[in-house]
DNA sequence: CTGAATCTCACCCAATTTGGGGGGATTTAA
DNA sequence: TTAAATCCCCCCAAATTGGGTGAGATTCAG
């Protein structure tokens, strides 16, 4: 027992795969300053041994026997928030994506990067970053952008974009100065051009097409 | 002329402090690769010549005198989409981060990079990156990640939520396969926990506490 | 200059939604 | 064994919503 412990980063490991995960072992290892305390094949057993083994750092893949690993995030970040966790997957799909970091992950890495990155993800989220591969960081970017092809005219995205914060039609109103009638006719016109008849439907709609 | 200025990458600056643009221009010239076609100390300027200058890449200053560069991005976007911009500033808020991504920023970069982060980040936008300072992307993934220490039960939460997609009582209803009265006391309890006492202020909050 | 699109406002109507009040049953976790 | 969470029921009045029709003003591109 010395004290570089306690500047260790302890690592767990969360993968199926058989060579993979004793590569990325000895990988981590190899490495000054990393220790991975634990690996293991499924969420499972990895859930029920969490607060025994206090990593700093998770690396999750997603495709797994028993628990996928979007649920595993969740409930790691429940019973042990404090650990930062990483998907490293071979899944690009944006859905993917957007649900493991809603869970919780603080990186995502697809399995495709060379060896040194994984090294270079677990300084980079310990350094308060959020590693991502470079297909990964412009999905994510890309998310926060609308559509530049909306029909909707400005004034009618404005509305319908109050509309889905759960305005009324007088709130509506009240917010842009303008007659309650005005409003409804501005969703009429929304209506007509998003073949809707609800605004719930409007709003779906809209949110699919990254019109608001 | 040589056929090697098809894979050159054009550059447009943006920024208003001569010392650092001028900084910038030396040092992207250096590089192999790069050309900086024009250097600007606002906005306005490279509006008017951005169609003349072809920029594949533009780095964009925030504080600029006149136009800010929110606004510079969006009307960049609407009259040249194809130019990727990455943001340089200073500036680490949290608002304007999403703001710029929002009106088509590609990637976010703050000052106090090493020079070296310039070049990377624009060969990084041009492979299909989104580049980011280590805090910006926290900041980015951060924003997809719920507040851990809600006030809502699960199934309040889910009720908010779509109430927050414009649902009605009826509409959830179904969705939850639950009575309508159900979803009523739901949205009580919600409204009284929130302290607020209409869907627009409960949605509201919601958002601001990322509760959904 | 003209026509299309946009933005603005008005009035009609009926069905639905919403918010507030009350009460009660069951299960589950602390 | 409390407290919370989840589920269901009733009453009521006000507000909201969706659909219809019509119309003046402005802006903008062909």
């Amino acid at each position: 027992m010395s004290y570089q412990n306690t500047n260790l980063i302890k690592i767990c490991l969360v993968e199926d795969d058989n060579i993979i995960r004793e590569g990325f072992v000895m990988l981590l290892n190899e490495n000054q300053g990393f220790k991975v305390v634990s690996a293991y094949n499924n969420c499972e057993d990895f859930l029920k041994n969490v607060q025994n083994d206090k990593p700093n750092v998770v690396l999750m893949d997603i495709e797994l026997p028993g628990m996928n690993g979007i649920e595993g995030i969740e409930r790691t970040k429940k019973i042990y928030p404090h650990a930062q966790i990483i998907v490293v997957t071979v899944y690009e799909n944006d859905d993917l994506v957007f649900k493991a970091l809603c869970a919780g992950a603080g990186g995502y890495l697809t399995k495709n990067m060379p060896s040194q990155r994984l090294i270079e993800a677990i300084r980079e989220i310990m350094g308060g970053g959020a590693p991502m591969s470079t297909n990964i960081a412009r999905l994510v970017v890309a998310s926060f952008q609308k559509n530049h092809n909306s029909p909707l005219s400005s004034r009618e995205t404005e509305v319908l974009e109050l509309l889905s914060r759960g305005k009324s039609y007088s709130n509506i109103a009240e917010g842009l100065f303008i007659d309650k009638e005005t409003v409804r006719t501005h969703i009429k016109n929304i209506y007509w051009k998003l073949e809707v008849h609800s605004k719930a439907e409007a709003i779906e709609k809209a949110m699919k097409e990254k019109l608001i």
